[in-house]
DNA sequence: ACCCTGACGCGTC
DNA sequence: GGACGCGCCAGGG
């Protein structure tokens, strides 16, 4: 088991991995991709589980307002803003600034 | 084995 | 245009 016996969850790693530095993407975008269909939650499921496994940056993953949702669920809560802001995205008031030009969709930058 | 809940999203009212 | 409800599926109590 590489990252999680579930198909969901491993498939949902998988692509938070692709995402570019720089870059975002939301829940459904991801759930989409993966043809499950309202499935986002899943998705989001799969991250709160990942902060156990390393290299999934997980906080390129936002909601499809650019909402930093997940902030809460780091090991401290600015972490995610932080990092997000290290990697040149711009973050006020934990929503992701320009957050449609820097998204990044799987469907479709990803084949 | 049943019930509840959850880093969401979309259709209705 | 804000509030509400349902679906999606896995995991924990």
């Amino acid at each position: 088991m590489a990252i999680a016996d579930n198909k969901f969850f491993e498939d949902v790693y998988q692509v938070v991995k692709l995402i570019p530095k720089g870059r975002v993407t939301s829940y459904g975008a991801i759930a989409n991709y993966l043809g499950v269909r309202s499935g986002a939650r899943l998705v989001g499921y799969a991250l709160n589980a990942s902060f156990k496994y390393d290299n999934i940056p997980a906080q390129r993953v936002v909601n499809r307002n650019g909402l930093l949702t997940g902030k809460h669920h780091f090991r401290e809560p600015q972490q995610m803003e932080n990092l997000l802001i290290l990697e040149g995205v711009t973050v006020e008031n934990d929503i992701v600034v320009d957050f449609e030009n820097i998204f990044w969709d799987p469907s479709k930058e990803l084949l």
